[in-house]
DNA sequence: CTCAAGACGTA
DNA sequence: CGTACGTCTTGAGT
């Protein structure tokens, strides 16, 4: 009968230790607290930039803070109201009638909160038909019962009828964090009567925020003296007709009412709760997703350093004390030399986890490794300097690093990965990737750097002794090598004790497949293309900048000529003086800053006045960003005659890699002035051609496999032309006859879907009214409903759970889903929408790219793996291998993932990027 | 030197 | 008022 509710929690790990003392149970009402909050603060004064208010989050968090750090309580439980109607609404319909309204900004609220419990690993307990002060007694009583103590928080007065000698009512006043200790005798002295018997006393005065109206005439003093004359309720209601006056005649006349207050007020200690007491221990918190919810908050770092604090560190660090080094409990030794092989026998441990974490240092430039720490879980550490290695040292510590039985952690292993080679050595056991593993727990999170995932997980600061400059002069003789030393035997620690809270927290959220089947190895491969590069032509390069830089020098004095005077055409600002004062052209769409000079406003003007200026200025826009790139790309021609880009694999929050220094996932292809720059990517000496191979369509796909939508199915089954194939359901004639307007609305339509498209927006880009947008919209999803139910339940789903997930389990989480600012709110919409689409894009890409290494490896293939622009991969082919490297490529393409629909590839060949284009 | 805003390239 | 990125430039601030 009981519907009970409570968040799962891993291992239950008292914050206090064994026989320590005595138990000691937070009951905290919820609403009532949130409540409290909300007006305990100015609602103005606390909300984000985007309009979500915080002020009661704030409050209650605050609250907690103190009330954690000053109770330190060892069993917790939040109790929530549920929304239905109690018992109490049986006996009484009036019950809470009449409420004023909620506030509402309080609402989204009290989610976030509730939100925040959960992360803190709190129980939280409601149950059908009752108020969470009926919980509350039934605990307190339960626990009353096994000799614990325990405290309520609660901001309703109904609870004092609790308090015991061992059960004290925390009852918040004029601010929310000085809470006032309800005990038996603060009970007497505000009320004059006990604790028992304040449900009498409440009884006859009534209690206005329940709609329990007492007997008009009589407050709390009076009603303390009668319930002190006949010693209870009971007792006066025996003896009415002794109550002297005019008070004692309006007790008479509103009998009734009194005794439904009385049983309406008691408390039930007796309910179904669906938990035990000893089991309302707090699980582990959540603490990154506790900052990205303080981050979504906007909240200050301040008070997420207070509550960490008061939930105290994952070891027996103190939390207030930060020593480097110490606070890790690292103890660096130096073996003697020869004796580094001794050390890591002693100290090597193997298995699945990684006993212990490397960290290392290179050159910015030359990649050559300046410093390398290895540390274990007991703090045991030593720190060794590669220049200084001896050859025996040098073969111990190469074979431990290539010794795939000897488990490590590593924070971001690419650098490793191609730092090491230089040195003669490889690198394999390695069991966790700090960086990595955060990066899949919270994606999205923009850094992920050591320090910051100290912090975060285990509540440590991590301080860097040196100074971290390896440039800096040197001033103090070798104390800053020390230092240095130092900093990176903690590094080491960290990463090993991050990995251990991080493996565990992959565990708990079903990555670590995701970890160890697709990140770790992708990681090496990731290594392999960025070590392999591109070739680029670099005079085809120069010759193309001086081209572009010419073709935008004249479009700067035509522009000039056409003004009348010279100014900076890079500048919106002086363009928007420009357009729209001197020259009084009609105003574009309105921005930050004025009104927007962006492409599609220039090409508007262009059309609608008679003007050659925005023509002009399109045309030096295109060639100044055509220059642009040429020059950023002709600058990272490494002295190989190659680019070598950088792929990350932490930063995109769907899952996608990215590419920087230079981003060779953006190189112009739409365009044919654009298009010739992918002329000057080309195969390099030894090489016979470049290959290229691309999923087409693989979203659409993505979403018919998920969807389930058979018709979307079909359309893709059928092999013909897949967006004239829907347009033709769409419009309801024969494929043959869609014409080319309809293809491209539907093409549009089709893509448009996976991110969200409004009416609008789908009107803006197609040049139609929105209500003919809607129109179309409409016809489509008649056709193909099951993919607007697929879509709806995507965001139905992750506004549920919180996260949305792709086909290999990947998560994104959205708190915003739930935020009460409709901006806010629409965009987590949409990023709901997008991001199983987008993300299991990845996933399967990511497989076809370990497939297909793996694929070379085995069949001592030459050729390799060069570029992954999201749906593309770029090979390099060897002389006689591109008919076995064509079909490897395809068939590890179209076979990563076995969708409802074939997964289509197309593949060319050429000696440049552009020519192998298809 | 750092930062935000605007603009624009890709999937 | 369509998702995900990175880079360049300006212009204002440090």
């Amino acid at each position: 009968m009981a519907n009970t509710q409570q968040t799962p929690g891993p291992q239950p790990a008292p914050r206090t230790g064994e026989g320590g003392p005595r138990p000691r149970l937070l009951l905290l009402d919820g609403h009532s607290m949130a409540f409290r909050a909300f007006f305990a603060l100015p609602v103005e004064k606390f909300g984000t930039s985007t309009g979500q208010s915080t002020n009661a989050v704030y409050g209650f968090t605050s609250m907690l803070i103190k009330l954690l750090r000053d109770e330190q309580p060892t069993h917790i439980a939040v109790t929530w109201d549920l929304s239905g109607p109690t018992f109490r609404h049986d006996e009484y319909a009036e019950y809470k009638a009449g409420r004023s309204d909620t506030p509402p900004e309080l609402p989204s609220q009290v989610g976030l909160i509730q939100d925040l419990m959960g992360l803190m690993g709190f129980p939280c307990v409601s149950v059908t038909g009752f108020e969470a002060d009926d919980v509350i007694a039934t605990l307190a009583a339960r626990a009353g019962e096994t000799g614990m103590e325990v405290l309520i928080a609660s901001g309703d007065r109904d609870a004092f009828q609790l308090v015991t000698g061992s059960c004290t009512v925390l009852y918040p006043g004029k601010s929310l964090s000085d809470l006032t200790r309800m005990t038996p005798e603060a009970v007497e002295a505000k009320y004059g009567v006990t604790p028992e018997r304040y449900r009498d006393l409440a009884a006859l005065v009534g209690e206005k925020a329940d709609n329990l109206p007492g007997v008009p005439g009589v407050g709390p003093k009076t009603a303390a003296k009668w319930i002190t004359k006949y010693g209870s309720l009971d007792e006066l209601v025996a003896h009415a007709d002794e109550a002297p006056g005019k008070a004692g005649q309006s007790f008479r006349d509103h009998l009734d009412d009194v005794l439904r207050n009385q049983r309406l007020n008691r408390l039930a200690t007796d309910i179904e709760t669906g938990v035990t007491v000893d089991g309302l221990v707090p699980a582990e918190a959540d603490r990154p997703a506790i900052n990205t919810l303080f981050d979504s908050l906007e909240f200050a770092n301040s008070l997420r350093d207070r509550l960490f604090a008061v939930l105290g560190d994952d070891s027996d660090a103190t939390a207030d004390a930060p020593d480097p080094g110490e606070g890790f409990g690292v103890e660096l030794t130096t073996p003697a030399p020869g004796a580094l092989a001794d050390w890591l026998a002693a100290h090597v441990v193997t298995g699945e986890r990684a006993g212990l974490a490397v960290e290392c240092t290179w050159g910015r430039g030359t990649g050559e490794v300046t410093g390398l720490a290895i540390a274990v879980g007991s703090g045991a550490a030593v720190y060794i300097d590669p220049a200084a290695l001896g050859p025996a040292d040098d073969s111990a510590l190469a074979a431990f690093l290539a010794d795939p039985a000897a488990p490590k952690a590593l924070h971001d292993v690419k650098g490793p990965l191609l730092a090491f080679p230089a040195r003669g050595w490889t690198i394999d056991g390695i069991t966790s990737d700090t960086a990595i593993a955060a990066y899949l727990a919270v994606p999205g999170q923009r850094k992920i750097d050591l320090v910051d995932l100290c912090r975060q997980y285990l509540g440590k600061e991590l301080r860097e002794e040196s100074g971290g400059d390896q440039l800096a002069l040197d001033l103090d003789g070798g104390d800053s090598d020390t230092a240095a030393q130092g900093d990176l035997a903690v590094r080491a620690k960290a990463t090993h004790d991050l990995a251990d809270v991080l493996d565990a927290d992959l565990d708990k959220r079903g990555a670590t497949r995701l970890m160890h089947e697709i990140e770790l190895p992708l990681a090496r491969v990731l290594a392999a293309m960025e070590a392999n590069g591109i070739a680029a032509d670099r005079a085809y390069l120069d010759g193309l900048e001086g081209e572009f830089a010419a073709a935008q020098r004249q479009a700067v004095d035509e522009a000039h000529r056409a003004v009348g005077h010279e100014f900076n055409l890079g500048s919106p600002k002086q363009l928007q003086q420009i357009l729209f004062t001197e020259l009084d052209l009609p105003k574009t769409k309105k921005i930050k800053t004025g009104y927007t000079t962006d492409a599609d406003a220039l090409a508007w003007l262009a059309q609608r006045t008679e003007n050659e200026l925005p023509v002009i200025l399109l045309r030096h826009r295109d060639q100044t960003r055509l220059r642009t790139t040429v020059e950023g790309l002709i600058k990272t021609i490494a002295d190989d005659g190659r680019i070598h880009t950088t792929f990350h694999q932490t930063i995109a929050a769907t899952g996608r890699l990215s590419s920087t220094d230079p981003n060779l996932q953006n190189i112009p292809v739409r365009t044919d002035a654009g298009r010739r720059i992918r002329r000057a990517f080309m195969v390099g000496d030894g090489y016979d051609v470049l290959f290229t191979a691309d999923y087409s369509q693989i979203e659409l796909r993505i979403m018919a496999h998920l969807s389930e939508d058979a018709a979307l199915i079909d359309a893709f089954n059928s092999g013909y032309d897949f967006h004239a194939e829907i347009a033709a359901r769409v419009f309801g004639t024969p494929a043959a006859e869609v014409d080319a307007e309809e293809r491209a609305r539907i093409k549009a339509m089709n893509y448009g879907l996976a991110y969200g498209l409004s009416d609008y927006g789908l009107s803006q880009q197609l040049g139609i009214t929105p209500k003919e947008a809607r129109g179309l919209m409409d016809d489509y999803f008649a056709q193909f409903g099951g993919v607007r139910d697929y879509l709806h339940e995507v965001v139905e789903r992750a506004r549920r759970e919180g996260y949305t997930e792709t086909m290999l389990g990947r998560r994104r989480y959205l708190p915003d889903l739930t935020s009460d600012n409709r901006q806010r709110r629409e965009m987590a919409e949409r990023m709901a929408l997008n991001a199983p689409i987008q993300g299991s894009a990845a996933d399967i890409i990511k497989v076809a790219m370990l497939r297909v290494q793996e694929a070379l490896t085995r069949e001592g293939l030459a050729s390799r793996l060069l570029l992954q622009v999201h749906d593309e991969l770029v090979l390099e082919v060897a002389e006689g291998e591109l008919d076995a490297v064509r079909a490897l490529v395809s068939q590890n393409m179209a076979d990563a993932y076995d969708l409802r629909v074939p997964l289509a590839v197309s593949a060319g060949v050429g000696r440049t990027w552009h020519d192998a284009a298809h």
